[in-house]
DNA sequence: GCTAATCATTAGCCAGGCTAATGATTATGG
DNA sequence: CCATAATCATTAGCCTGGCTAATGATTAGC
């Protein structure tokens, strides 16, 4: 009764799988001396431009005064600044330094080598099969469980 | 070139389903006023029995002085109890408390109804695939990229 | 029996997560 | 047009969890 059989268990698969991932990401960033969330900073800005925090904080799922913290390490180690916004003295807008550009295509190197190795020996056909998949558990856990249960 | 196409790479895909699976389990634990390392040292000791520290720490893949204080916390709230062993003075045995056993039973029974939700509308023969790519994932990433790449 | 290994712990550091409250600014409704 | 409400970044204050290095007690092994 007691017994969970994890072995078993979507959940546990997919949260091992990703730790396994995180680990080897993080290994990949250590000789930049970036963190994970450091790292998600930085890709957020390159792909959609620079961002005010609320904007950021939006995107990476976190709240606002988690972000600033991270922020103030990343500028003092100057991978982003901050710049006032002039049409919205409220707002702060967050950009990647010119230097920081550099080290990203090099990262971004690292994780494509990194997608290659975990991919191995897996067809399109399988890559696509995964992905759609891990769509369906993340659709089905947006969702409540009893809206699905009353239909 | 500095682009990085997230949306294409299994890393995301894997990443964010986990971080969805996280937060849905976390919303569970709430009411237990456990959180998610605290759940792993119960269900390790409720799958295996009593672990010394270091078998622990072994299992749950940290490092012992990581462990001491979750489980300091831990015991502080009564969910474990440290006891001495005799055989060899040096170690600690952990034990789950009694009373948590009721807990972990109801614990169990949110993670299967989680489980449900995540694989609504799925088949057997879905969740075994997906079970199987990711340990091809897991797998991939455990071993040397470049003992593939000569193979 | 002495040295080396092992186990738990402490000290001291850091990242990252939250809520509540604050100050500055902008939006909005009357 | 002004007062009130909302918004944005920040601070303060708390917590969990991660690490390495060092320590003290004990056991293992030569």
């Amino acid at each position: 009764m007691l017994q969970y059989d994890f072995e078993e268990s979507v959940g546990y698969w997919i949260t091992i799988t990703s730790h396994f991932y995180q680990d080897a990401l993080n290994q990949e960033l250590i000789p930049y001396g970036i963190t994970f969330r450091q790292f998600q900073v930085i890709g957020w800005l390159v792909y959609e431009g620079p961002l005010s925090q609320v904007e950021l904080a939006d995107r990476m799922m976190i709240e606002p005064p988690t972000l600033v913290r991270i922020l103030d390490r990343m500028e003092r180690d100057q991978w982003i600044k901050r710049e006032n916004n002039l049409e919205d003295r409220r707002r702060k807008v967050v950009k990647v330094c010119p230097e920081a550009k550099t080290v990203w295509s090099q990262m971004v190197a690292c994780l494509k080598q990194l997608r290659k190795k975990a991919t191995q020996g897996m067809s399109a056909e399988d890559i696509d099969t995964l992905k759609s998949l891990l769509m369906q558990v993340q659709k089905n856990l947006g969702v409540n469980v009893s809206e699905y249960e009353t239909a």
